[in-house]
DNA sequence: CAGGCGCCTTGATGGCCATCAAGCTTGCCG
DNA sequence: CGGCAAGCTTGATGGCCATCAAGGCGCCTG
């Protein structure tokens, strides 16, 4: 890829890339592709080599399991400015663990493994970063593996809800739902159905209000109470 | 801790020191503690400062929290020669993500975190150890998160039982569960009684056996496509 | 050996939520 | 404007599984 100064400028302020020498940097950008991809658009299927993992600029990727039986759970919706992939740096025959799939059109940037291992080689700095990073990956997975055993349907959608806000919101605060419901429904491991009927609920109760993709929580702290 | 020649070799073989060298191994034993502990005895608390990560010896540990109503949810359970909590090193204000307790009586060593950072710092292999065992934790995770989002639990116990095989297994084959069936149970999200329904409805199929803690699986193969 | 306490099992009931099946709204395009 | 398609909503039904309740079994202790 040929060199790009805005994107430059990005890298410097992405964690993962942050602790990077400008000279580190250009190699890694030397090696990176840039791909514009479409709204339904396939990415990579789960299971396939891997030799990149990416950094989102626009638009909306779904990361997304199959059962057996075809049902689709979203594991991660990616936003701009996100990294995905990243854990296929550390695996001996580095696979995709998930399908990885176009919601939004947008553009991505392709980063080489090869490429990122060996400037990590170079810099703690970076290796603490990513491993950073990973933890707290893991921290959410938890959070979420708690939210999926321990809860019903309620109350991971007021979950969701909640996670949405910036920390410290109160009072009444106004939500966009970053995609669409349906996404959000298969993210939060309910049928659209039943996310509608959730939403509703909410509404009754003068909780929330919906209009269209805007949510209106109406109070914080009692929304926070009526979890259950 | 004074030195321990057995715990010494132990640590040689263990894919998170194996890069050390001897005198970083002897550094980090230095400042390490050993500690026995009882079946039920708490070790740690959900949020609680963390200043040490842990190395299981012997007995059995289970890391768990809790939902408000005060359900439990089993997050792992470990057995020796795993270690855990290693998620706090790279954490900023470092402190555990779930509660701790014994399950059975046993001996645990203690590690100190800014020792191992140390040492990190100083050791790309070691990092490149610390990484690869993250990325691992993160596959499981989505696995797991996988199985409670999409499946039903009937087919979180046979996933479970199917996890205890050695890969490659076929035909018949026997396994000792790892736990109390009550501990299984929460770890894969059902209560204790559907799980014993389950068990029973496996044998009642001439799938499995079931005598105390055995199981034998009468075929792998047929358990692996009844899973539903 | 009797009693008690966990743990496991089995049965009966009910609630949550997925599924199926219509309508409804919105946006797009001829 | 009309028509279609996709997403969302609402209603009816049924199945899975948690809950409550009771009984069995092994193990420990007095």
């Amino acid at each position: 890829m040929h060199s790009d100064s805005a994107l430059a400028r990005e890298l410097r302020h992405h964690y993962l890339f942050a602790a990077l020498s400008d000279a580190q940097r250009e190699r890694l950008l030397a090696s990176a592709e840039k791909r514009r991809f479409l709204a339904g658009e396939h990415l990579f299927g789960h299971g396939d080599e891997a030799g990149r993992f990416f950094l989102l600029r626009s638009g909306c990727v779904k990361l997304y399991r199959l059962s057996p039986e075809g049902d689709e759970k979203i594991m991660r919706l990616i936003r701009p400015s996100q990294t995905f992939a990243e854990s296929i740096l550390f695996m001996d025959a580095p696979r995709y663990p998930v399908h990885g799939e176009g919601v939004e059109t947008g553009e991505l940037i392709a980063f080489e493994r090869g490429t990122f291992l060996g400037i990590l080689q170079e810099s703690f700095p970076t290796c603490r970063a990513v491993m950073d990073q990973m933890t707290r990956r893991i921290q959410a997975h938890w959070d979420e593996i708690e939210t999926l055993a321990l809860q019903n349907s309620r109350y991971r959608v007021v979950h969701y809800l909640l996670a949405l806000l910036p920390s410290g919101a109160a009072g009444r605060v106004a939500v966009t739902l970053p995609a669409r419901k349906m996404l959000i429904a298969a993210h939060v491991a309910v049928t659209p159905e039943t996310f509608s009927r959730i939403l509703r609920a909410l509404s009754d109760e003068r909780l929330i209000e919906v209009t269209g993709d805007e949510v209106a929580i109406l109070d914080v702290e009692s929304l926070r109470r009526h979890m259950h």
